[in-house]
DNA sequence: CAGAGCCAAACATCACACCTTTAGTCCTTA
DNA sequence: TAAGGACTAAAGGTGTGATGTTTGGCTCTG
């Protein structure tokens, strides 16, 4: 072992760390690291140390410049459509922040995706999707919440998949996260609303009927609900 | 010079290169490549290979696994919001595709966008935003395609920005990228419609206005457009 | 005081050695 | 003969030292 002295860490572990560093303001932008200190600071190498300032470098946290070091970015040049930096941000001191930015992101992409989910699902998609409604709706009524946001988000994840647009359904991970992240952040009820309920079905419903503008429609007021949750 | 043999290559090109070999489908999903045969093609050490492979890994385009090598992913697991991976896509044998995948983007957040930046827009941007929309529709009915769009994309940037969500502010260069690629891809007019005209001084106005509602209507306005001239 | 030139810092790259994991093979054994 | 364990070699992972390259900043000069 080369360092006994110094606390060694897992491989991620480097990236992980100094990434949700960043993100939560601890190296503000226009601060300065080297590779010194990193091989200092967390007992490897030069090669380890770089691969890690790689990982953030193509996520955009800070750029390496020689005779510089590697500078810290600001906040704009953030990849922050990235699940490495999404998840950074939901674990750091404005997590809250994160999530209101997800959820509004999560309100746009979703009236769309209904849409189009109805113009393109399959067959199959379209009998998971009733069924999943109807799961839902068990579920709620009889107040098990854990297994209700399961099938929540099977549900959204499924209507963003039958859409066929790839950046739809790279955001499935980000709804299940918003989703998830709702009893956390006191947006959700212990019970669903009924309204909720018949908003799912409804878009299980327009989407499985081919019909576009019903998806929209029940989406919208699925979401309409989720914004004023979000507005209190 | 180590090796004048092979064609040595800028040090970001051998990750530029193969990102765009895999998202070209070059590569297929399951493909391994390993760490030799990459120094053997680029005529660089492990080093520089390493480092261009951790960039790929990190925007899930492939990953490395001991013994075997690595192994190029499914484009389902890839980081299709990256900036990086966007510019692949476009550049790629499926450009169109990629196209209307990030068209389709583009409406979803818009509408969201501009009710948003109602709410938040400062006085500033308020000001900027009324300034665009009369020098596009001055620009547009004067016909100078090149300079209008210029103006377009500084409308829908200033208006993501304006949201304050940086998650939307994100989608600007998304945004400028298929105003731009309109043309190419045919779907833009050589003269504006008086429409798209109107509807972005309705969408400043309401945004000035600080009216949510009007400015997402005007917005749907437009998008409504766009929308229409995909589907043909 | 301006500009040329030099210096040193820090990343970039290379070469090489050794460690670690693990797919696949082969051999043993019940 | 099939199950399981031991061995092997392939490929990435990590560590090190040397050298290349860029470039901010200092110094020296006219």
């Amino acid at each position: 072992m080369a360092n006994p002295a110094v606390a060694r860490v897992g491989r991620d572990t480097i990236s992980e760390t100094l990434g949700r560093e960043i993100v939560d303001g601890v190296h503000q932008p226009g601060a300065v690291l080297t590779l010194e200190s990193l091989q200092q600071r967390f007992g490897v190498s030069r090669t380890v140390a770089r691969d890690s300032v790689k990982v953030l470098e193509s996520h955009g946290l800070l750029y390496s410049k020689r005779r510089i070091g590697l500078v810290v970015t600001a906040a704009k040049h953030w990849d922050v459509m990235s699940p490495s930096v999404i998840a950074w941000r939901l674990a750091s001191a404005d997590a809250r922040g994160a999530f209101f930015e997800l959820t509004q992101l999560r309100i746009a992409v979703e009236t769309e995706a209904a849409a189009l989910a109805a113009a393109r699902r399959t067959e199959v998609q379209a009998h998971q999707m009733l069924d999943l409604a109807a799961t839902m709706r068990r579920l709620g009524e009889s107040e098990q919440l854990t297994e209700f946001i399961t099938a929540d988000i099977a549900f959204h994840r499924l209507m963003l998949e039958a859409g066929g647009n790839s950046m739809f359904a790279a955001l499935a991970d980000v709804v299940a996260e918003v989703l998830t992240g709702r009893t956390k952040h006191g947006l959700m009820p212990t019970r669903p609303m009924p309204e909720a309920l018949d908003a799912h079905d409804g878009v299980a419903r327009a989407i499985a009927d081919q019909d576009p503008r019903e998806a929209r429609r029940y989406m919208e007021v699925l979401v309409a609900e989720v914004r004023s949750a979000l507005e209190e």
